[in-house]
DNA sequence: GCCAACGTTGGC
DNA sequence: GCCAACGTTGGC
């Protein structure tokens, strides 16, 4: 299958790219996914292999930090189960089974300095138009992101492996 | 901390 | 199914 490619939020002061590099294998479960729009993107997208920026929003400076791989189609997120976590959802609990969906991913790449945000809005190149991340107000956690900008993203900086 | 944009909830 | 009220996101 073709590969594709995407984008994910989070916050770093919640789970940084540093976060992630630190788990054993680098790898952890993208949980917490709570948007209808992000879980069928994770649902029916997602797989093997297909690559993730990763993205902290809400700092300083909101900005891409690093590259992730998925390692699995997405499955149900049980965190929306366990009344304890922060993500617990009530209308899971009644279904029987959780609503929502997460992935596994695995941190690959750090870019040598982060891509900010601005960078990316001042760029005017015509790799970028599609972006979701550059519409004004676009709020989605999850957004696919086409070849042809990852390209471009990835051609602006140079990425250490990890 | 503000606020615009957008998603969700729930009464009707 | 409509829509007002409310909650959340996230840049600034």
């Amino acid at each position: 299958m073709q590969k594709k490619y995407w984008l994910m939020k989070t916050e770093a002061e919640t789970f940084s790219f540093d976060d992630l590099v630190s788990r054993p294998s680098r790898t952890d479960r993208w949980e917490g996914v709570r948007n209808y729009q992000a879980r069928n993107f994770m649902r029916d997208g997602f797989a093997q292999n297909d690559e993730v920026f990763i993205y902290h929003s809400s700092s300083a400076e909101p900005a891409i930090v690093g590259v992730a791989k998925v390692l699995g189609p997405g499955y149900p997120d049980p965190t929306a189960l366990d009344s304890r976590s922060p993500y617990f959802d009530p209308k899971s609990k009644v279904l029987g089974e959780s609503r929502w969906v997460m992935v596994d991913v695995q941190a690959t790449g750090r870019f040598e300095a982060p891509i900010t945000l601005s960078q990316l809005r001042e760029d005017s190149a015509a790799a970028l138009n599609d972006l979701p991340l550059l519409r004004p107000g676009q709020r989605l956690s999850i957004q696919p992101v086409s070849e042809k900008a990852w390209l471009y993203i990835c051609g602006l900086r140079k990425l250490q492996k990890l």
